[in-house]
DNA sequence: CCAACTATGGGAATCGTTATCATTCTCGGA
DNA sequence: TCCGAGAATGATAACGATTCCCATAGTTGG
């Protein structure tokens, strides 16, 4: 996706929001692209958005709420943010239960596809109405291990 | 497993972390057994262990050191717990981003174990040692949908 | 039965996150 | 370009789940 395609489309998703496309909530998208992995507000905070941290959760909250970013959950005691997933690629997570960091990892297409279908049929099964799914593998990374 | 297995199980785990079995950490480990989905604080503290606050999260803490429980990261403010794997059986969840309820589901032993392996493969070429993995589901819960 | 140690409960402290509010900025209309 | 309404920002207070602390009660080994 080319830098500009994803400057307007957030834009087009925050104005559906009723929000503005600000050059500070600008920063914050440039940065979580530039991550290759989910950032803590920490993270962000030492990168150079020039944002107050009231303004990193404010705007984060707003970036969630019109699907251009996502909250990543990850047991550690703070959380984590991402581009959502169609403004990058459908992705998993290796998630160091050591030092807290989440790295990005895809699977193969083949898996990903049965797996997929087989969610769906349990969904179904269980009256559930699955929308999305989350895969992630717990243990060391290379730093830690 | 008979019930009385479980507790042998759960006391020699307890013992073997220099902790004591006693009949609060019993009646929490039975308040678990019984649910048929990971339990927040506040659920337990509706049940009748006769436990205060603080010895909920005190006791869960040292449960979840010996391995007897698992801490089940959700997105709701608070987590829940869950007996640990070994202890029932392997399974995922279906989390409710509506109400945040989680229920326990089963996958196919067949694309348990594709994912299994295709996963080991993605770890090890990403210098990552996996312990274990997390399946869920996200989306609408039969009553909130 | 004692002594040492662990568990318990209540409440204070911690810390990530949210809410509040006065100020500043932005966008559209005149 | 200038104005005014509404949105964004930043500093700080409030909030809430979780953890810590400590005095008391319970348990275990000798």
């Amino acid at each position: 996706m080319a830098e500009s395609d994803l400057h307007v489309i957030v834009g087009a998703r925050l104005r559906g929001a009723g929000q503005r496309y600000t050059s500070k909530r600008r920063a914050l998208v440039e940065i979580l692209e530039d991550a290759r992995q989910p950032l803590s507000i920490p993270d962000i905070l030492r990168g150079r958005s020039g944002l107050a941290q009231s303004s990193v959760y404010r705007n984060l909250a707003a970036l969630e709420h019109a699907h251009v970013v996502r909250r990543v959950v990850t047991g550690e005691d703070f959380a984590r943010f991402e581009l959502a997933e169609d403004l990058t690629e459908h992705h998993h997570h290796l998630v160091c239960s050591n030092c807290g960091t989440v790295q990005d990892v895809m699977i193969p297409q083949r898996l990903e596809r049965s797996m997929e279908h087989a969610l769906d049929e349990i969904a179904e099964g269980s009256g559930f109405t699955a929308v999305s799914h989350r895969l992630d593998l717990i243990g060391s990374c290379k730093r830690c291990s």
